[in-house]
DNA sequence: GCGTGGCTTTAAAGCGCTTTAAACACGAGT
DNA sequence: ACTCGTGTTTAAAGCGCTTTAAAGCCACGC
């Protein structure tokens, strides 16, 4: 009936001695058709390497069942938060597209291309994008912003209580007996003003209040800026918390180069738990942010507007954890460490 | 005419008071309708707001203009070259469909999502699909492999000239008066091969004899092994080449922590020029892999299959480039480096 | 024998846009 | 006056699938 051309649905349906109808209805699973039609019509469709026109599917019905992820390819942290994205898109039967963000395609552009793909749903990782363009977003579109503590208005809202999670790093060297602390923050970046207070609320409930805040960055250059001034000061603290897992790198490496010990001189948190952090020869204490719970959430929300109906916006906040590894250690001079 | 709902084409044309057809050529910017309509329709287009349904276009009209672009988002010299794709495929009035490849999901399933989207093209990046594969997949759409070294059979190949990127590496080396060089290898990896038959042939060139291979791997624990075993050994090397940068990265690590000074007691390069090495803590010397250029060059090779009508496959093969930083220097017997 | 209700199946009307072939308008040429 | 040609516009037929309303079929009970 059809040369060359890839089947289409009247080819399977032609086939069987059927109509398209319930070819389409047999093939989406949908209940109706009889065992013994359903059975014919998924062999004919086997045998003649049938495969679905996605564009016409999603013109015919209203949805597309896609979700729109622009994504920083630079940035590992989220990069690995789209694919945990991707995977529980998978699990709840929607797909994914991303849509990469550089210098000449910003966020904005990204945005209007994902739309125009037909995306029903935005999740936004860590976006730059002001409130009020969120929430006009949030107006056209269900949107979901991941890793961002922003009010949810006319969106939802997942993240971690980056707050507590600092806390928790906190404790981890308190116990360990240090009593001297620093936090290399994250400057303006966002979420690093939760950072901030979660350290200096967890020091301040610990009575350490020599505990300071240096203003640092989040790549490795603010870290090591941070390292080399601390190595000029006369005494080093014991531990130093980092704004994020780069920064902790570029710290570690200017303690390194600088004939300090880690942990045996100083021990060193990062945060995020980013690939970078397990990798054997940096194996940093670092801070989990959960990205495949995350992005598990961030799905459900946009789902549940979706499929659920639900129109009012919500925030998930997920408990962080902490991840002990090499580089946190008792202080020097407590311990024999040094 | 249409309450609430997303304006379509046949509402522009009511409101002009023309057919859909003409309002199709006008936004299209298709010949035929004149001036004057032209204007009158540009008008009412924007004053609805009107937005083209990118699904229904591609359903009419036989062409998506979409390129698939599977991604491991956590390499992150191939998320770079993904990013460059976007770039040049824009240029070209293309879109890219990025889908991430991760362990759950793996590059097979992938290209069938994408595929399902109706991407015209594939582009592989540093693909690990056997060549019978490749061909296979080259047989039902346009394949470009990016970044292998692959015979172009059923598909094209655009890549980067690895074995000259290390010689002019080695000859950096040379020329700083080293002699005494070792080249830590990607084992099995894509390109190793050619990056170590590169390595061979330019020492030979220079009549060193002495150069050696050391098995390592594509990612910093091999490096950082291998940089062990040399620490081991009676004397180190003046310079060490790594397969690329995360191995250099290892390397640089383990020596940092032993000691040795680089590039006062030994020179490091990488390969790829990825964002890593220009990090000003790093500061590698390496060769650049060109991704905006092999991006190009891909997105080229695909356009021209789709739009062209090339069929015999073609092989670029691009010349890379050195970059020098603050890893290489003179060898410590020769310059006052050390 | 006929109406009833439960399964199955299907005809047909879109989804919103592209495209082709044909219609139309209008002045030039003969 | 009539044919032609040029430049514009449009009716209508899809693209391949979904969906709805209606038709078919059949066993059952009155």
């Amino acid at each position: 009936m059809n040369p060359g051309r890839r089947p289409r649905l009247e080819d399977v349906a032609e086939d069987v001695g059927v109509s398209t109808a319930s070819v389409s209805l047999v093939l989406r699973g949908v209940a109706g058709p009889s065992a013994e039609t359903r059975k014919r019509v998924l062999a004919a469709a086997t045998r003649l390497g049938y495969r679905p026109d996605r564009t016409a599917s999603l013109l015919a019905r209203r949805r597309t069942h896609l979700l729109g992820v622009p994504v920083v390819l630079r940035d590992a942290f989220r990069a690995e938060l789209a694919e945990e994205v991707q995977v529980a898109a998978d699990e709840r039967g929607y797909s994914v597209a991303l849509g990469a963000v550089t210098p000449v395609h910003d966020e904005d552009r990204v945005v209007e291309t994902l739309l125009d793909l037909r995306c029903e749903a935005l999740l936004l990782l860590s976006p730059e994008l002001r409130p009020g363009a969120l929430a006009e977003l949030g107006g056209r579109v269900p949107v979901v912003v991941v890793g961002r503590h922003v009010e949810p208005a006319g969106f939802d809202v997942v993240r971690v209580a980056d707050d507590e999670g600092v806390g928790q790093a906190v404790d981890h060297l308190v116990g360990l007996g240090h009593r001297d602390l620093v936090h290399v923050d994250g400057a303006g970046a966002p979420m690093a003003a939760d950072r901030r207070s979660g350290f200096l609320a967890a020091t301040r409930r610990h009575g350490l209040d020599s505990a300071r805040v240096l203003r640092g960055g989040y790549d490795e250059a603010a870290g090591a800026a941070a390292a080399r001034a601390l190595l000029d000061e006369p005494v080093l603290p014991t531990a130093v918390l980092a704004a994020n897992d780069r920064s902790a790198i570029g710290l570690l490496d200017v303690f390194l180069r600088g004939g300090v010990r880690v942990p045996g001189d100083v021990s060193v948190v990062g945060y995020d738990d980013s690939g970078l952090a397990g990798l054997a020869h940096v194996d940093l204490t670092t801070v989990s942010q959960e990205a495949a719970a995350q992005a598990a959430r961030a799905v459900e929300a946009a789902v549940e507007r979706l499929d659920g109906g639900r129109s009012e916006p919500r925030e998930v906040v997920l408990p962080p954890r902490l991840v002990v590894r090499g580089t946190t250690g008792p202080p020097r001079q407590a311990g024999r460490g040094g």
